[in-house]
DNA sequence: TGTACATCAGTGAACGCGCGTTCACTGATGTAC
DNA sequence: TGTACATCAGTGAACGCGCGTTCACTGATGTAC
C-alpha cells in the first residue's frame, strides 16, 4: 500500500487525467453501470465533489472517454495501415483486423464510445466533439478504400456505401465478439488463436465483396 | 381516461404479459435506463410489488423481454425468406434487408436483446434461454447460406465464417443506423429512403463477398 | 347448491442503499508590488 | 526577499431522489365434500 497515496498533497495536479483513467478501469472491471461518479472519485482517491472542478457534470467526463477511445482508435487504424504493404488491398484488410483487435483490447472503451445515450444530450442532440474524433477515424477507412478506387481493385461504385459495408462488417464482428453472440458458436468451440484468425476471415470476405468483378 | 383501467378487478389476469408490454414501451420512450422495475408496475397499473408473483427479479423480466425479441426477429426472417423468390441468392438477400428493417422498427428490443449485461448472470454465465432463442434467428441465415452452397452459388468455405460474415454486416449496420455512427454522415445527408436502401446495397455487396468466383 | 378452506395474486409500508449534485468551507498556489 | 491577496482545487456535510426487494397483509378464486 502505497503511502504516497494517503500522504499526498492536497493538490492533485492531474486529477483530470488520474478521474478518466479511473473511469475507464471502473468501466472494465464493474461494467458501465459501476461507473458512477462517486465511485469514480474514490478510485482516484479524492472526494466525491472534486471532479466538479474539472468536468460540468458526469455526462462530461462519459464523453470525453468516448473521445479519447476514439483518437486511440484512429491512432490504432492507422499505424495499422502504415505497416501494411501497400499492394493489393493488404491495407485495408489490415485495417479492419485492427478495428476488431482494437474492440477486443479495449472492450470497455468501444462500448462507451458507441453508447447512444453517452453520445445524445438531453435535446437529443450529439456530442460534436465525439462526431468530429468519430470522423477521424472512420475517414482512414474511408481513405483506403478510396484508395483501392484509384488502383482499379475496388469497384467504382459509391464511396460511402462500400465504407459503410466494411464498417458494418468490422463494427459488427467486433460487437458480437466482444458481447456475445446469442446463438452462435464458434466453429473451433472457442480456441483462442480463433478470434484473430476469424476478424481476417471476416475481412477477407467483405474485401471480396467490394472488389472488382473482372481481374 | 379508461375507467375500466381505475375500476379493474382485483386480479389482473394477464398481469405478466401487460407488464412486459409496459417494459417495452418503457425502452422505446426512455431508453433502456427508463426500465425501472417500479415504473413497469406503475406503467402496468399495479402496485411495485406485484411484478414479483411473476418474476423473481428485475433480470428475469428483462430475459424475457429479450428472449420475446429474438422469436420475433427469427419469425420476421422467416417471412422475408419465404416471401422471396428461391432463385439466384434473393432469399439469403432478403434475410439481411429484413434483419436491419427489424433493429428500424424496434430499436428497443433490439438493443435489450443484444445487451450483455442483461444476458450474463451473476456468474458469468449466459442464459440459456436467450441463447436458444437466438441460435434459433441465427439459423435462418445459416440455412440460407448453406442452402446456396448446395446449389453452387455460395463460396464452399466453412460455413459458419460465412455465416459470421453476413450476420456480422447486417448487425454491424443495424447498430450504426439505430444507434447513430459518430462521423458517418450519409451520402443523401439522411433521406429517409436512404435507410432502406442503405440495407439493400450493403446486404448486395456482402453477398458479393460470399459468391463463387467462377460463375 | 352450499360451505370450508387452501391457494393465488394483489396491496402498501418499510428496509437500506448509492446516486448526482450543491454548498459553504479551507488549504495551497501564484502573482503584484 | 516579503507580504497581501486573488484564485484555484480540494473537503465533507447535506439535499432529495428513486431504486430493488422484503414483508405481513388481504381480497379473489377454485376445489373438495
Amino acid at each position: 500500500m502505497p503511502s504516497a497515496k494517503k500522504d499526498g498533497p492536497y493538490h492533485h495536479g492531474q486529477l483530470r487525467d488520474a478521474l478518466l483513467d479511473a473511469a475507464l478501469r471502473l468501466a472494465r472491471e464493474r461494467g458501465l453501470q459501476g461507473v458512477t461518479l462517486r465511485e469514480v472519485a474514490r478510485t482516484a482517491g479524492v472526494s466525491h465533489a472534486a471532479p466538479y472542478h474539472h468536468f460540468a457534470d458526469k455526462a462530461e467526463l462519459v464523453t470525453a472517454l468516448a473521445v479519447a477511445g476514439f483518437e486511440r482508435l484512429a491512432a490504432v487504424l492507422r499505424a495499422a495501415v502504415a505497416a501494411a504493404p501497400a499492394d493489393d488491398l493488404a491495407r485495408l484488410h489490415a485495417a479492419g483486423v485492427a478495428y476488431v483487435g482494437f474492440a477486443q483490447r479495449e472492450p470497455a472503451a468501444f462500448r462507451i464510445m458507441f453508447r447512444p445515450e453517452l453520445r445524445q444530450t438531453e435535446t437529443g442532440s450529439f456530442s460534436t466533439d465525439i462526431d468530429a474524433a468519430g470522423r477521424r477515424a472512420y475517414q482512414v477507412l474511408r481513405d483506403e478504400i478510396a484508395r483501392g478506387q484509384l488502383a482499379g481493385l475496388v469497384r467504382p461504385d459509391h464511396l460511402d456505401a462500400l465504407a459503410l459495408t466494411a464498417w458494418s462488417t468490422m463494427h459488427g464482428l467486433a460487437t458480437l465478439l466482444i458481447d456475445g453472440a446469442p446463438g452462435w458458436t464458434g466453429s473451433d468451440g472457442g480456441a483462442s488463436s480463433d478470434r484473430t484468425d476469424v476478424a481476417a476471415r471476416v475481412a477477407a470476405l467483405v474485401i471480396e465483396g467490394l472488389r472488382v468483378r473482372a481481374r
